[in-house]
RNA sequence: GGUGAGGUGGGUGAGUGGCUGAAACCACCGGUUUGCUAAACCGGCGUACUCUGAAAGGGGUACCGCGGGUUCGAAUCCCGCCCUCACCGCCA
């Protein structure tokens, strides 16, 4: 959510940057609708707190009477007290219903975009902020996607999968599956030497911790539910995650906050068919590393270049081609100011997929979550959250059996032999 | 799942209807003292919203797990929920 006095004050600014979004004109109107809301809000707020204070010094007042025995005043008071609180009572109604509507426009109103996002509407406007300029593996002409591969190394398996629950749920077997755990193994090792925490957590969530990064209720139809219990389960790590430190107010000193786990993640990503979903290229269930950082506003467009220096350093060492993107104000995420997608060049397929998603969402969660951080002068502030994949596994994957298949074997980069134990697959 | 106890500020913990936004202690910050450190002493020390003020500040409201209720008045009484601990049951 973005912060109302920050509406109140830089509007046009905020406007003007809303619409590198593309959005609708009346979703604009938007700002301007909170803020008159909240100034409703406000002088409800003046009111109801004077009524109650007229309440609380009556009320003060009849404990006096009553020692001093003077029933009769006291019972006038009362009465007195009595009318006012019905008055209380329906202007605490309005004021509920008021901040109801204040929160659900907010919800609607999306995070203002970095100037250096460029303007667009599609994936195609997005601007290549960093260009493979090495050239791409070269294949054998009868070189095979990564799902042919699966089977003819034994790799993963999509029919079993669809067997055992259903389409996008990837069994991994043999040395797909040390693969698996190896890059798990790998992407974790990386993030601890750059100095994250490692964190396991949770992979069913409460409502409380959808609903503060921004799930609920936009994302409702995402997320997979095990209604029985209200839980839900992980569309990315970064949920519980950056749910740690919700409600908190965090020491100046303690800053950056660099906390990155491996969970698998669950989507359901209904609709889309086709050839962008074969194989790994889109899954119900994947497994990811993923890295947070929680940063002192003034510093964050720096942890941002970190970040991607991390994941680029990342897909260095595995050796895949890959290129960045800076997401246009039409593809950039609801919540994010900035995002960077990286994507792998799977040369049987001759595809770019995304791999990674780098973002900066300034104070736009952190004010939903209420996660602060006490500045010098002992206010507390609202801090910044950035989050990217580090990595995820399945398109990785793809990326790495296409590329490195000779005519009988896959090898295996060399940063990862010591992970596998083999260097590289055959029959 | 059953029974019992309990959830108070950063921590320990007092508080069973008005004088309690909340004692005391610890931690923390500032100061005095001191060759330095420590000790001692003095002072400060929650959050949100709101009004007022140029600001410093000052006033008000709300918050003692969460939500409702009783009452002129609730941390304190009542109801529902959540959670923690102990014992029992079950279990990787």
């Amino acid at each position: 959510m973005l912060e109302i006095n920050l509406l109140r004050s830089d509007r046009n600014r905020i406007v003007k940057a809303l619409q590198k979004r593309n959005l609708p004109t009346e979703k604009l109107e938007l700002v301007d609708q909170v803020v008159s809301k909240d100034d409703l809000r406000k002088s409800l707020q003046t009111e109801l707190d004077q009524l109650l204070n007229q309440v609380n010094e009556a009320s003060k007042e009849i404990g006096r009477m009553f020692k001093e025995g003077k029933q009769d005043r006291a019972n006038e008071l009362r009465n007195m007290v009595n009318e006012t609180k019905q008055r209380s009572k329906q202007l605490e109604e309005e004021m509920k219903a008021v901040k109801e509507e204040i929160a659900q426009l907010l919800l609607d109103i999306p995070n203002i975009p970095h100037e250096s996002v460029p303007p667009g509407s599609n994936p195609e406007d997005n601007e290549i902020y960093k260009d493979w300029t090495k050239p791409f593996p070269q294949l054998d002409e009868n070189a095979l996607p990564h799902w042919e591969l699966a089977e003819k190394f034994n790799l993963f398996d999509l029919k079993l999968g669809v067997k055992l629950t259903g389409s996008g749920f990837p069994l991994y077997r043999g040395h797909g599956a040390r693969l698996q755990r190896a890059l798990i193994n790998f992407f974790l090792d990386q993030a601890i030497s750059a100095g994250y925490e490692e964190i396991l957590p949770p992979l069913l969530v409460n409502e409380d911790t959808a609903r503060a990064t921004g799930q609920l209720p936009d994302k409702e139809g995402q997320m997979y539910m095990a209604e029985r219990d209200n839980l839900y389960l992980i569309p990315t790590a970064e949920v519980p995650i950056t749910n740690i430190v919700r409600g908190e107010i965090i020491e100046e000193a303690a800053l950056p906050l660099r906390m990155a786990g491996y969970t698998p993640c669950f989507r359901r990503e209904a609709g889309s068919y086709g050839a962008d979903v074969k194989g790994l290229n889109r899954v119900h269930q994947f497994d990811k590393v993923e890295i947070v950082q929680i940063s002192h506003p003034d510093r964050s467009y720096e942890t941002l270049e970190e970040m991607l220096g991390h994941v680029s350093m990342l897909l260095d060492k595995l050796e895949l081609p890959y290129r960045i993107l800076r997401l246009c104000g039409g593809d950039l995420g609801f919540t994010s100011a900035l995002t960077f997608d990286f994507e792998v060049y799977s040369a049987a397929q001759s595809k770019w997929l995304e791999v990674s998603s780098v973002s900066n969402f300034e104070t736009y969660q952190s004010n939903r979550l209420m996660l602060r951080f006490r500045s010098q002068d002992r206010k507390p502030q609202l801090a910044h959250t950035l989050n990217g994949s580090a990595l995820a596994l399945a398109r990785v994957v793809a990326a790495l059996l296409e590329n490195n298949q000779k005519e009988d074997e896959i090898l295996m980069p060399e940063v990862l032999h010591n992970y596998t134990g083999f260097s590289s697959i055959r029959i």
